[in-house]
DNA sequence: AATGTCCTGTGACGAAAGTCACAGTTCGAC
DNA sequence: GTCGAACTGTGACTTTCGTCACAGGACATT
């Protein structure tokens, strides 16, 4: 692992509460590296307990199925931090990552990770607060991976990405819309069904689609579809 | 919500850090409630932010999909503890919990729950590392619901239903064998597919059932089964 | 402008598994 | 023992969606 010059964790929110001394310690103590776009930054299984603050750049928390197909758990941005559990808890990596710009990183021992935590309760219970936000993440997933059809699960993808549209307030849209694969990998189908599900909906004349943006025009029908209306029989479990 | 006398929290596992003083002071603190089986102990969405103690029983954690089918997160028993996600995070319930036993329960508020962490930094710690440990097991499920067909999951759930056998030490077995709705709503498919499953694996003599107990003949083969050999063509992402 | 690479759109096909229906079985309560 | 409720086993049918194949478009590089 080259070395290269500390670089700084001033906008790296979890670590807002220290004050400018604290900080040039901890950039000192921290191994610090660079990544292209595309370079695998960490693998699952992998014994490294580091953690990772993202100074610069952007980097997805995926997993490769053992046919090669990839699934996106997240995408982690310049001010995060990704890499806590297995300093947690010391158990293998859950996930692999993958940088998806030019990224700058600083790696943190577990050790001192664990000594920031002991000595500043408050971060402590942000990452607490961050690891719960991602169980409820999680579960959510499992309940639409559980009880979604994959075409649902493209609506809901879609709504999820989907921002406010700064120019014409009470309008949504998609920008930068994502590829096809990358929208799959997230709703767990395939790239031939995301791209079935956007023509029909374009069709349909909910969405519209404009260079790198896809505008949702009619966000509350977008939702109704996205719910489950099937029949289905309720069968309660013991 | 009716006010029964104090049980206590002796045998709840995060609380072993206390001593017998503190723990009796928590008992009078907290409220207890007693459920029979089946009964519905906490609503998803609902804004209670209580942590609740198992002091007897045992609950399932659950959603139900609007069509209801029922997917089952995990089963908390006597010593373990349900409810923190809410304490931590102030957002409203992530799930259901439904009592599978006669239960007796202590609910802790929110604020004398993080009076307990910042006063017992070692509990917060536990706490942190049984929040890691649902991410990982949340990982793993997205990535089986994402990559295995039902039939591997079915597998999958049994091989971690399996337990070694106690008498005959090499050998696995499942007891007491839980009922099929429960198997399909922890594999996410229908109790159908996981008769069919099962009688199939029977007939393979992979495993055989003997009342309450299902043994696990062959379990590498099984092992090798839940593994998606099926082709599949690699399609990396950005 | 030409070329190569990556992305998108769509049709045809088949395998997987959910749904429905119903018979058989187990087990506990009385 | 007998009754009923809950659980299990299995066949037939149908839908969904993943797979394969290929054409067309977008865009950058030379």
């Amino acid at each position: 692992m080259q070395q290269i010059s500390p670089g700084t964790l001033q906008g790296i929110n979890l670590l807002a509460p220290l004050n400018e001394a604290e900080l040039r310690n901890l950039e000192g103590r921290c191994t610090w590296r660079r990544f292209k776009s595309g370079e695998q930054v960490l693998d699952r299984n992998s014994d490294s307990r580091d953690v990772f603050f993202v100074a610069e750049g952007r980097c997805q928390i995926v997993n490769f199925s053992l046919s090669g197909r990839e699934i996106a758990y997240a995408s982690v941005t310049a001010g995060d931090y990704f890499g806590e559990l297995a300093a947690i808890d010391g158990e293998p990596r859950s996930a692999s990552v993958v940088s998806a710009d030019k990224t700058l990183l600083a790696a943190m021992t577990p050790e001192l990770f664990t000594e920031v935590l002991t000595g500043h309760p408050e971060i402590a219970l942000t990452v607490m607060r961050g690891l719960a936000r991602i169980v409820r993440i999680c579960d959510d997933r499992i309940m639409d991976l559980s009880t979604l059809g994959a075409v649902q699960r493209v609506y809901v993808e879609l709504l999820r990405l989907s921002k406010p549209d700064p120019v014409t307030p009470g309008s949504w849209l998609i920008y930068p819309m994502p590829t096809q694969n990358q929208i799959a990998s997230h709703a767990s189908t395939t790239r031939e069904t995301v791209a079935r599900v956007i023509s029909q909906l374009a069709q349909d004349g909910l969405i519209t689609r404009k260079g790198k943006s896809l505008y949702i025009r009619e966000r509350e029908r977008l939702e109704s579809l996205a719910e489950r209306l099937s029949p289905g029989n309720p069968q309660a479990v013991g």
